[in-house]
DNA sequence: AATGAATGAGCATTCATTCAT
DNA sequence: CATGAATGAATGCTCATTCAT
């Protein structure tokens, strides 16, 4: 990230002092963009919006930022920073069985996923990943690519124990993720505009028992839930 | 001068400058807006593209639609009126186990949402879900409302004849399409944004039998596939 | 006028047998014509508007008429044609007075200023006086004019005759004329914007007593009205 | 070389681009508005026009009126509030005769519609009075109601004194005042397509000499003039 | 650094005019 | 003659970007 450098070393020098800073500034823009650009779309979010969201003038966005596209990309790149950190560096607990170890990934997963706000995200890539291909791309390799790297692991491991079924291509994985990955999409869709909304924890515990019935074998000591 | 000749003679090649297509005029309209907003999302799509796609002038959209946005919904409802009449009027073959008529069911479904190019409209509608509420709405009731009651259909009944698993809630059946209307969505990111494009048949295949391996009871007559 | 002869010879020919005809359409086209433009003004009157009130197609109207300028003008043309005749043949009883004869020059040509629907010609033309400045000029001296000649004709009767006061200027006229003139110009927005609409035969009445009140020299044969 | 000598030169003078003249635009477009609105009409004026006539850029116009009608009724706003001001706080001079009161009414009056430039927005509001409704409406009350008001309060006293012939009716009132009526509509198009222009001085003189004469009675302090 | 006035390319929409039928 | 589909220049308005203050 191009300003965090600049961030951490402001918080450190004023140390609690905490006022709006120029230093804060980056993060305050980014932060409204993401609200806006996750509601409205890239092309209906209009840049004064963000500034005045942002409570700083519009030429001031130019500061920071060489262009709406930069701003875009900044959100992008800020908050899949963290998800990729968290993904990469979360160690699974080989312990537990596979069923449990991908019971408690799934749901950490999830929780990562709300927190970092990156289903906003991945609407706006969606939509926009014909006029910003490279957006997409990096979507899916830098943010989607680790999961598909841990499931993979997690997986292949299961496979080794005889705990899961078959074999774990990338086709599968993504099946997998899918009824999380949907969720993700339509969920600000689902809670606005659907006509009977969903219970979304009920979706996700299903969603999870799916994804768990369907490959892990039947053992005897993690019992298929829901039989 | 051998200008002039050839001016002359390009000029008896061309013809009239246009033709009146009165009738075949918002179907080409229709077609080449579905393809554009498809492709590069509502705002994105100038009318000016898509009359020069229809091989028309700018003016002449508006013989046929009142607005951009009228188009667009013209769009819409031109792609889910054949989709929604296939899904209402489609019957299970009863005679066959619950895992034959799903595993039918959700190939055929997806059959025709390829056909009807659906996966293009899912894109815009869920993009402009903000935008334009009403759109996504309608998408939810009217064109995905069909699927979850049919499936929802075959599930009960696979519950009455003990072949299908626990409880048939609003949330199960979303998470069993989920992986399908994933595809919808991302396919054509992934074609040509996809570092490794997927295999799309394979990803079906996996997505049909996560399915039935999620609801289906293991019987004696119908065994479980990949197991 | 152009299609007049047109328009004579097809009613000979036709005879009774009275059926909308072509000959008929440029009357029809002016007719709507007029009635539109005086109420939107030019700019604000679409072609399409008047073809549809006269009862044809957008196309047709170039038939007839090379452009809506050119339509504008026969309108004008039209409407000032019968109004000239009746004011250039009108032959005053000079065996009256001249106060009586000035009542009735006035009441006369009120009468046909309103029959000739020259009210809404007036005031197209100064409104656009500055868009089209031939137009205002034709009409001061072709539709005006004729009417300051015989007012000021009448006056110098007068004068000579020691029934009228002072000089008979340009301006003098302008200004006897000017209450009728400002009533053509003004009742259409008075009728439908006025808060307290005026009564149109008092407004006449008074106008026309005021210019008999400030020209007529008080005499023995022709009491001052009002007083 | 030469050319390049020439254009640093002419560079060097140029000076910025632009100013900031936050507090002059609005006064400086309601300025060239006005003129461009009085000369060619609502439709005919383009907001391009009116933004060069001010020497500013199409899209700042729009920082000052939210749009063309906006602006519009901004400049009849503009003209018309310190006209209003000037009539309502007029005090006329009762020890003069009527006659006298009178004439320095109309006088001052005409005068005050000439330096308010209302001629101008008297003709585009009668051009567009189908078009806008209230503001013919806002017209005839705010700008010609209160000159009737004091008209008529100068003629009732007048009556009371035995100095004013008749009753005082709103038709009277506004035959009184047609003629600078008619010459404020009237006066932009004959001084440049009137065959004949009048001189105005003339006129008003006429104007206000024929208001007298309609309505003084003859009396021994105050002869008539033109006698 | 911050502001916000000013810019101008861009786009949806209109409508007088043309022309294939 | 008549039609009305098609045209395309014109115009009001938007908004990302620039830059004087």
């Amino acid at each position: 990230m191009q300003d965090s450098a600049v961030i951490e070393f402001s918080q450190e020098k004023q140390g609690p002092r905490w006022k709006r800073r120029k230093d804060a500034r980056p993060q305050e823009l980014i932060s409204a963009a993401l609200s806006l650009f996750g509601e409205f779309g890239y092309s209906q979010t209009r840049l004064d919006d963000v500034a005045a969201k942002a409570g700083i003038s519009k030429g001031t966005v130019y500061l920071y930022f060489a262009s709406k596209q930069d701003l875009f990309e900044a959100v992008i790149r800020e908050r899949a920073a963290p998800w990729i950190e968290a993904i990469r560096s979360r160690e699974d607990n080989t312990n537990q069985s596979t069923e449990v170890v991908l019971r408690e990934f799934l749901d950490w997963g999830w929780q990562q996923f709300l927190e970092s706000k990156l289903y906003l995200i991945a609407r706006i890539v969606l939509a926009e990943s014909n006029n910003f291909p490279h957006l997409a791309e990096t979507y899916l390799r830098e943010v989607m690519g680790p999961v598909h790297e841990q499931l993979t692991r997690v997986l292949n491991r299961g496979v080794e124990r005889g705990e899961v079924r078959g074999e774990v291509t990338r086709e599968r994985i993504k099946v997998l993720l899918a009824p999380l990955s949907w969720l993700a999409l339509w969920r600000q869709a689902l809670k606005t505009h659907g006509s009977a909304p969903i219970d979304e924890q009920v979706y996700v515990r299903e969603a999870i028992d799916m994804a768990v019935r369907s490959v892990i074998l039947p053992g005897e000591g993690a019992p298929q839930p829901g039989a």
